[in-house]
DNA sequence: AAATCCTTCAACCGCGCCAAC
DNA sequence: TGTTGGCGCGGTTGAAGGATT
């Protein structure tokens, strides 16, 4: 037993929008605002599937969308977000004001894929294709969705596993604690900067959980830097110039919207 | 000029998640 | 606790237009 359709499909219309569905659509959401999609297309005078309506919308009709080709500095985002992601071009098109993660998506398989593959980049492990193995890598990144109420408690949990071989070609894994991360999507909190910018007021160095976002953490090492030195366990890192681990500028903190652990 | 191939991107589809019941 | 319905996501498709032969 498949789960019912999501709308008559037998009365709905299928393909390219007509000018006068998405002024339609445009006027109905001004006057009423997004959201219950499914009711959307009746009471919008619609013969469309909710769902079409969604993505006509926020894809293509809505107000604060940035048309146009991408920025060089746009590109480098997305590659790098890319490389920390993977393919979760919401959470990218999150990072990357008035782009879609349609757009994202689409713009990634034509042109930055392309671009990677001629610069000799897997552009799925962001590694030179001839790169020898043995090297240290991350072999795994995970995510599990938690998605809430809304997006600032959109979580992702980032399980990585270090390997490397070691002069005799035997794969041994990396002596790091297992970093598994549950790590919270959640948008620039200038509280929170101020109060982590006076909790590192004293330094420039903050440890590696400070930087992902998380406060008073017990895994916090920078106030054991600071005062009784950095717990073995801790990946301590500096912040240089405003850029965070990955390179993407900064106010000093990692800022996915910034990311913090539950 | 016509046919064919290639590229782009809007739109669709299926599925997972989660709140409500 | 299980079921249902709605939403959102990522993968895929296909029409349209451009480039090449």
């Amino acid at each position: 037993m498949g789960r019912s359709p999501c709308c008559e499909k037998a009365h709905t219309n299928k393909g390219a929008w007509t000018k006068e569905e998405d002024e339609r659509l445009i006027a109905y959401i001004r006057a009423h605002g997004e959201g219950c999609w499914r009711s959307l297309p009746k009471a919008a005078g619609l013969l469309r599937c909710g769902k079409s309506c969604r993505l006509r919308w926020i894809n293509y009709l809505r107000p604060d969308l940035k048309r146009g080709n991408f920025t060089e500095e746009e590109e480098e985002l997305i590659i790098k977000l890319h490389s920390l992601l993977g393919n979760k071009w919401s959470l990218i098109a999150g990072r990357l004001p008035g782009r879609t993660d349609n757009e994202i998506k689409n713009y990634w398989n034509t042109h930055i894929r392309r671009k990677l593959l001629s610069r000799g980049i897997d552009p799925t492990t962001h590694r030179s294709i001839n790169e020898p193995t043995s090297t240290q890598k991350v072999t795994t990144i995970s995510f599990a969705g938690d998605s809430k109420d809304d997006y600032q408690d959109q979580k992702i949990n980032i399980k990585a596993e270090f390997v490397e071989t070691n002069k005799e070609d035997k794969i041994q894994e990396k002596c790091l604690p297992d970093l598994n991360l549950e790590l919270r999507i959640s948008p620039p909190h200038h509280q929170q900067n101020q109060q982590l910018d006076h909790h590192h007021q004293r330094s420039n160095s903050i440890c590696f959980t400070c930087s992902l976002g998380i406060q008073n953490s017990k895994d916090c090492s920078c106030g054991k830097i600071n005062g009784n030195g950095c717990s073995n366990n801790i990946v301590s890192m500096n912040i240089i110039a405003g850029y965070d681990f990955i390179g993407l500028k900064t106010n000093g903190l990692l800022d996915y919207r910034t990311l913090e652990t539950k």
